[in-house]
DNA sequence: AGCGAGTTTATGTATAGACATATCGCCCGT
DNA sequence: ACGGGCGATATGTCTATACATAAACTCGCT
C-alpha cells in the first residue's frame, strides 16, 4: 500500500495520467468529499516514487478542471461541484449560425444611450450612476428568425463601444473581439413567448422559448449584460465532451 | 518584434500565461482560423526566450481547453470553436439540491426491464438487440416537484443495474457511483408542458419547462440516455466561470 | 506504380534542481 | 490582549536535459 501501484492496472500508461485519475477517482465517488485536503505534493511525489513536477502536472490539470483547489502553503483541497453548472463556450452568434453552415442576418431593432436608471443599474450590477447604451436587436439564419437579444453595456467600463456601429456589427460579435473579460455568468431557463418575443421570432403566442443570460465582467466591473432569446423547439444547446479520458 | 514582448504590459505576470494568453487571442479574435497550425514549441521558445517545458505547460493547458489540437510530428492546430457547447459539469440532482440546503426526495414512477424495442435502440444509439432498463422517476426538493427523469440503460453495457435498487437509489447517483464513462453528450431545449409533465411537476398544461438530454458512452458503447424536465420558469442553470484569468 | 521499412520530426512525459510567492502561525513587543 | 513582523512551508514557475512515441515522409525494392 505504501509505494506505487505498479501492480494495478496502469490506467492510461502514463504516470501523471495516473496520478490524475486515481485523485479524480477518489473525488467523484465521494471518498475524498469536497473540502477535504488531499496530500500535499511531497507526500504523493513519495508515494508514486516520482519527482514533484509530474505530481504538479496532475494536480496543474485537476485545478484547470475544477475539481480541486490549490492555496499556497495551505495545500490542495477539494472543491464543491458545480451543479448543473452550464458553461457556453463562445457566445458569438454570428460565429454560430456561420459554422452551421447558414446565412446570417443580423437587424439592429433599437438602440439607445442614456444614463442608467435604476433598472438598468440592478440588471448590470453597478451601484453607482453611470451611462449606458441599451440595444435590442435580431439575429436570423437564412432569412429566419434566430434569437431575439437585449443588451446593455456599460459605457463607464467600455468608452470604446460609444464608438462602434451597432447598426452593422453585432455587439456579441463586437464586444468578443474588443474587449478582454475576466469572469461571466450564464443562466439558462425557459420562458413562453409573449407578444413582443412571438411577433419578433415569428412564432405563436405561448410557444416555448430558451433563454440564456449572460453576465460578464472585467476584474470585478460589470461590462454587459445580455439576455438572448432562442424558439425553444427549434433551438438546442448541445455539447459533446469527453470525461478526461 | 523578434523578441519576448517584454516591453508590452506582461498580461499576467508569468511567462507561460502570456504565452497562452497571446495564442488564446490570436485565435479568439480569428487572427488564427480554425485549421492554422500554430507555431513549433521549438519556435515559440525562440521568440520568448524561453525552455520548451514553458511553451509546452502553455499549450498544454490550451488543448486541455480545448481551443487547440496537438498531432505528433504534424503540430499544433486552432480548432474549430464548439459554438453554444453547453458542459453541465455534474450531473447528480441528489447532490444538487442537497447543495441548495434543501430536503431531497425521490420517487420511483416505473421501472421495466425488456428488450430494446426500436425506438429504444434509436434512442440509445445501439444497433444490436440488447437488454434495456426503462426507469421513470420523479425528484423533489423541500416536497416540491424537482424534474422528471426518463432513462433508459443499456443493461448490456452495464450489467451491475440489474442488482441496482432503483426503488431507492436514483439511477443518476448510482450511476455516477459506479459505471466509468467517457463521452457525453447533452442537449438543452425548452417545451410546453402537456398533461403528464403537468401533473408529474405540478404545473399547468402549457407552463415552460427546460429539457436536458443526456447521452453517455464508454469507449463508444452507450451506457445511458436520460431526459430531464424542469420546471421551466423555477429552475435556472447558472454558471460562473472566469475567462483564463 | 505500389508497397514496406526505415528515418525524421514534433510532441509527450519525466527528472532534479532552483528560485519566487503567498500565507499560515508563531513569537515578540507594546 | 492585541497587532506587527518574520520565518516556515506548500504551491507556482522555470530551466536544461533526456528519452519515448506517433505519425509523416523518404527511399528503395519488387
Amino acid at each position: 500500500m505504501s509505494l506505487a501501484e505498479t501492480s494495478t492496472k496502469p490506467g492510461a500508461g502514463t504516470l501523471y495520467k495516473t496520478i490524475r485519475q486515481d485523485i479524480e477517482r477518489r473525488i467523484l465517488t465521494g471518498e475524498w468529499p469536497p473540502g477535504h485536503r488531499i496530500p500535499f505534493e511531497h507526500e504523493i511525489m513519495e508515494h508514486y516514487g516520482c519527482s514533484r513536477m509530474t505530481v504538479n502536472k496532475a494536480l496543474s490539470e485537476l485545478a484547470q478542471a475544477d475539481l480541486i483547489e490549490r492555496r499556497r502553503r495551505a495545500g490542495t483541497f477539494v472543491r464543491r461541484p458545480q451543479f448543473l453548472s452550464a458553461v457556453l463556450k463562445i457566445p458569438d452568434i454570428r460565429a454560430e449560425i456561420g459554422a452551421l453552415g447558414r446565412a446570417y442576418g443580423y437587424e439592429l431593432i433599437s438602440s439607445a444611450r442614456r444614463t442608467a436608471n435604476s433598472a438598468d443599474r440592478e440588471r448590470l450590477g453597478v451601484k453607482t450612476p453611470c451611462k449606458v447604451i441599451a440595444i435590442r436587436c435580431r439575429h436570423s439564419a437564412d432569412g429566419l428568425p434566430f434569437a431575439i437579444e437585449d443588451r446593455l453595456i456599460d459605457l463607464d467600463a467600455v468608452p470604446d463601444a460609444a464608438k462602434a456601429n451597432f447598426k452593422i456589427d453585432p455587439p456579441g460579435s463586437w464586444l468578443l473581439h474588443h474587449v478582454p473579460w475576466t469572469e461571466a455568468e450564464h443562466a439558462i431557463s425557459a420562458i413562453i413567448a409573449d407578444d413582443a418575443i412571438a411577433a419578433g421570432l415569428d412564432i405563436a403566442v405561448g410557444a416555448p422559448c430558451l433563454v440564456i443570460e449572460r453576465h460578464t465582467w472585467r476584474q470585478g466591473q460589470p461590462l454587459t449584460a445580455v439576455r438572448l432569446v432562442y424558439p425553444g423547439e427549434q433551438h438546442r444547446l448541445v455539447a459533446r465532451f469527453r470525461g478526461s479520458e
